[in-house]
DNA sequence: GATAATATTTAGGTATGCCTAATTAAGAAA
DNA sequence: TTTCTTAATTAGGCATACCTAAATATTATC
């Protein structure tokens, strides 16, 4: 009799866990705004998903939620699903990386273990996805990384990107047009303390890139010494 | 205000079409039996892809449904998706023969047209699945093959394997195992006309193997001179 | 601490896609 | 042609996952 899943309740799930890791508590509305769904919808699915045997979240009246054990796992499932598949999409199939992540929230609740686990083998067992995001291992740990973003650099600095925080595929396709991909070497140039605009070099790349806080609190480095 | 499709409609379609190659119309029950619904279930979808704007099924009460261009379109689209997956499947990540069609059955449904783009293309535009059936192409033909059954072949007649229909695991694996897939080649070494049980040999294997009409029937083949 | 603003929940409804049981139509046999 | 059998349809329901509008709780502000 155990509890089964779909799509939309991997949605909510998987959503949860990615709010709750700066959040904590996660509220109605702001799950509401992430899934695009409306809060009404989103009390009454949650108090499903807390009355479900065993609940896959604690729940209160007006207190929000957070995962279960049983929650979490199937976030974490669902999670390396996305990102082997965003690889997969983009090292396999030649995906710009900008799309992989459309694409991968339809496929990540339809494929088996089975082709998580060819998939994984066929790339090496990949422990990042193309923006830096980690990918959980098959005992869904998550390999967690030390967080410095870009918004914090000064000038002479050197970094490594490593991460990208977002999914807008405008954005995405901006950055890798300048070069700004994991991986990739910059050197910062400048900083204005009003605005906190950081001006930046990309190695190989001789352009001088200014970038304001919006973007550069997405972007994740680590320091070069 | 186009029509749009579901997972549902998709699979009845395509099962639709394949029913109709051997038979024209599809009755009620058979679609039902086919797909696992209750025929009562049918009614209603069949119902309901008959009235939709542009209609996909030609349906009269009592009568049974056979498909509008619009809904072989369809049907065709999802028989693509569905056999380059089983290919990509089998080559790119392999999977066994046998279990190729069971994934092939969720993903074909989710896939995007870009998806399918980069399959074809990773996969040299392959016009076979792995059981040898027919892929339509990309403007949705699909390639009619001579239709040669193992069961209508007699000693000393050699022949190369094109084709199995059928989608039990079991039966595949077996199949497999005496190295019955397609491109194999084979040899007739006896036939007893009462059972129609065929005595036959596979190139490079030694085994003699004998297989009843159930089996035969669904086998093609192409004869060599 | 009362009140206003905001967040959340409840109530009532819709669309899909499935089910069983009861009814009716079609086709085959007598 | 009447009768029997089988196939198909209708009627009435159920579960999932959404929605809007109305009611209520929480929290922030005065
Ligand atoms: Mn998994
Ligand atoms: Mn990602
Ligand atoms: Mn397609
Ligand atoms: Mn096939």
């Amino acid at each position: 009799m155990k509890n089964q899943t779909s799509q939309s309740i991997e949605d909510y799930l998987k959503a949860i866990y990615e709010l709750s890791i700066k959040d904590g508590r996660v509220a109605t509305t702001h799950l509401a705004k992430h899934l695009g769904i409306s809060p009404a919808s989103v009390t009454g699915m949650i108090k499903k998903l807390s009355q479900m045997e065993p609940p896959y979240l604690n729940y209160q009246k007006h207190q929000g939620v957070f995962l279960t054990e049983a929650g979490e796992r199937i976030a974490l499932e669902t999670l390396r699903h996305h990102r082997l598949l965003e690889v997969f999409l983009h090292e396999i199939l030649g995906f710009p990386w900008d799309e992989v992540h459309e694409e991968a929230d339809k496929l990540e609740h339809v494929i088996s273990e089975k082709f998580e686990e060819r998939m994984a083998f066929v790339l090496g067992n990949p422990e990042h996805d193309p923006h830096g995001d980690p990918i959980p291992n098959k005992e869904l740990n998550v390999p967690k990384a030390t967080m410095i973003c870009l918004s914090d650099l000064r000038p002479h600095q050197k970094a490594i990107i490593k991460r990208v925080r977002d999914k807008d595929p405008k954005l995405l396709r901006f950055l890798s047009d300048l070069g700004l991909i994991p991986n990739a070497e910059i050197e910062i140039n400048d900083y204005s303390e009003f605005d906190g605009n950081i001006h930046l070099a990309v190695k190989n790349s001789s352009k001088n890139v200014v970038l304001g806080p919006r973007i550069t609190d997405q972007i994740h480095v680590s320091i070069l010494n």
